[in-house]
DNA sequence: CTTCTGACA
DNA sequence: TGTCAGTA
């Protein structure tokens, strides 16, 4: 079922494992449950190809919508169209809800019959309640987002003038500019700070990439020219507006002079030395960062907090210069290690990237 | 040094 | 799902 061409990539167990963020133990349970056959090496080494990533990647979105592995394997197996796959999987969201309304109501019966009886609701009472009411929506719907944005997709012909209108400058909320170009067969999009990737059709406004999981919708005004677009990536929506052509290339130049003459962002060392504290205390302050980040620094908050507490004490901070990606490179010295932090920030500022790892 | 299987928590 | 033993 999975395609493995000569040429494709194939990744060991704990390769696979650290590109997708689960251990090894888990994918050879998937595999045990049949939701997964890699090939095996003369070593017999599980080599995962991009084929296998891309289903593990369904898989673990499947996971988030709360259905057990049989259930995934039922669905993944099973020859069931998309139609009856997305029944499938509204069913189990709509009886997670059921069932959540369900203990909210004995919830609320309880604390009728106490209030009844005259012993008056506490704080926490009402707390549990308006957590009880109020949260999985969220969850839910983010979720959805995520299994929908990586789910397969099919690749259709693309219409050439729709090409062409869709081609343009974009930007972000946050001030990111991206720019779309048409090469009259395809759509290729440029990213600041990152490589060309090539977008391939699957509805006339929608198309999609097929190096990572991630989609763009075109919208159109009254008239039907292309106004904006959305960017769906990691459960995330970004939407951006057509901008003046040239905002990129200024864009870009800006990013090229700060990588020539090694300026950082102003403001960006105490930004750093703050964020550094913040994340010793295992307190982050997420106001200034994009929804994207403050998801990944709160998903990777654990390691680092572990990871700052073996460091000690900070002791010194170095600028070293500017990243192709337009991140600024630091070198943070500490009692007993020293680590490369890296952060990015929009044009307004707000904080868009952070990275770490320990250097020798 | 890494992976594999099987077992147990 | 983490971890351990005993191998290949």
């Amino acid at each position: 079922m999975d395609k493995t061409s000569p040429q494709d990539v194939l990744l060991t167990a704990a390769e696979c494992a650290a590109r997708t963020g689960i251990s090894v133990r888990t994918l050879r349970v998937y595999e045990a449950n049949g939701l997964l056959s890699p090939v095996r090496s003369q070593k017999n080494w599980r080599l995962y190809s991009s084929g296998d990533i891309a289903r593990l990647n369904e898989i673990l979105s499947l996971k988030q919508l709360g259905l057990s592995l049989s259930a995934i394997a039922e669905i993944l197996e099973g020859r069931m169209t998309d139609v009856g796959r997305l029944l499938d999987i509204q069913k189990t969201i709509l009886t997670a809800r059921q069932e959540q309304a369900e203990r909210g109501l004995r919830l609320v019966a309880q604390l009728q019959s106490k209030n009844l009886a005259g012993e008056g609701l506490s704080m926490g009472d009402l707390l549990d309640l308006a957590k009880e009411t109020k949260m999985n929506e969220a969850a839910d719907e983010y979720a959805w987002k995520r299994y929908d944005q990586a789910r397969p997709r099919t690749e259709i012909e693309p219409d050439r003038e729709n090409l062409q209108a869709c081609a343009g400058e974009y930007r972000f909320e946050d001030g990111i500019a991206i720019r779309i170009t048409s090469t009259g067969k395809a759509l290729r999009g440029e990213l600041l700070g990152q490589p060309e990737f090539d977008l391939f059709a699957e509805a006339p406004d929608r198309f999609f990439l097929k190096v990572t999981p991630a989609q763009f919708t075109f919208s159109r005004d009254a008239e039907g020219a292309v106004e904006g677009l959305v960017l769906h990536q990691g459960g995330f929506e970004m939407k951006a507006e057509r901008c003046a052509e040239g905002v990129f290339a200024t864009a870009k130049a800006k990013l090229e002079d700060r990588i020539r003459n090694k300026t950082p962002f102003a403001g960006g060392e105490q930004k750093l030395r703050r964020l550094i504290g913040e994340h010793r205390e295992g307190k982050p302050d997420y106001v200034e960062m994009t929804p994207v980040l403050k998801s990944l620094v709160e998903e990777q908050l654990p390691v680092v907090v572990k990871e700052l507490e073996r460091l000690g004490q900070m002791r010194s901070v170095e600028f070293r210069g500017v990243g192709v990606d337009g991140f600024d490179i630091y070198i943070v010295e500490f009692e007993n290690g020293r680590m490369e932090w890296g952060l990015s920030q929009c044009p307004d500022e707000t904080l868009n990237g952070l990275f770490m790892r320990p250097v020798p």
